[in-house]
DNA sequence: CTTCATGCGTAGCAACGCTACTTGTCAGAC
DNA sequence: GTCTGACAAGTAGCGTTGCTACGCATGAAG
């Protein structure tokens, strides 16, 4: 799919994978793959900037290690941005509802109960 | 609701508006404004610049008109429009299954039955 | 020894929507 | 008579955000 599309979500994205666990950068982007199957195949070049973006914002904190002498960065979910991450979970639902009611078939989408 | 969002759907919601009948720009700002109870309040920088680029996608017409001695510009989908519209709709299935997976709660979206 | 997967990172670009502004008519208030 | 506000269109410039295309380094496999 057009990654262009995820303009203002990726952040939910990012924090709902590490809600999960703390992952590594390039761990992130294989999750992402996985979980989407093969649907989001992000370039670290977007990546990387966002998860300097999410910690400059304290959503999430990393910390450096040494596998295998490979450095890599670990981020973890920070308080603040499991708020963060309900937050967006709130924004995104309201936004799916909204642009639904014009690109979804008639019908109220059930995914929205209640 | 942040418009931000809106990033690479704001034609799609244009072509959806349109399908239901011709309508002037200021006549789909409040066509949106009223179809989404109000949550999307978009301003004129946003939508006429946006027509302009469907115009020369060729996506929609538009044809002057003077109505009360004010100058109006209706627009019009194509049929080009019209299949852009289907693609678009088939875009937003999957961007909101894809997202979705991540921001939805477990269980599968009912608004992708089958 | 070279290639590939792992792993991090930046610089510069392009797209898109927003803010703020301008122009103009008409209706109604003062 | 004037002035405010709804209607109606438009542009210029900005900021955010994700992408492309790089560069650097290690370890395993061929």
């Amino acid at each position: 799919m057009k990654a262009q599309e995820l303009h203002g979500h990726l952040d939910a994205l990012l924090l709902a994978v590490l809600e999960q666990g703390a992952l590594h950068g390039y761990a992130i982007i294989e999750a992402l793959r996985a979980r989407s199957d093969g649907n989001l195949d992000l370039p670290t070049g977007t990546i990387y900037p966002a998860l300097r973006r999410l910690e400059r914002a304290g959503h999430v904190a990393s910390t450096w290690s040494t596998v295998n002498g490979r450095e890599r960065r670990t981020y973890q979910l920070t308080d603040d941005g499991r708020r963060a991450l309900a937050g967006e979970r709130a924004g995104w639902r309201e936004f799916r509802t909204t642009v639904g009611q014009f690109l979804d078939p008639a019908g109220p989408p059930p995914g929205t109960p209640a």
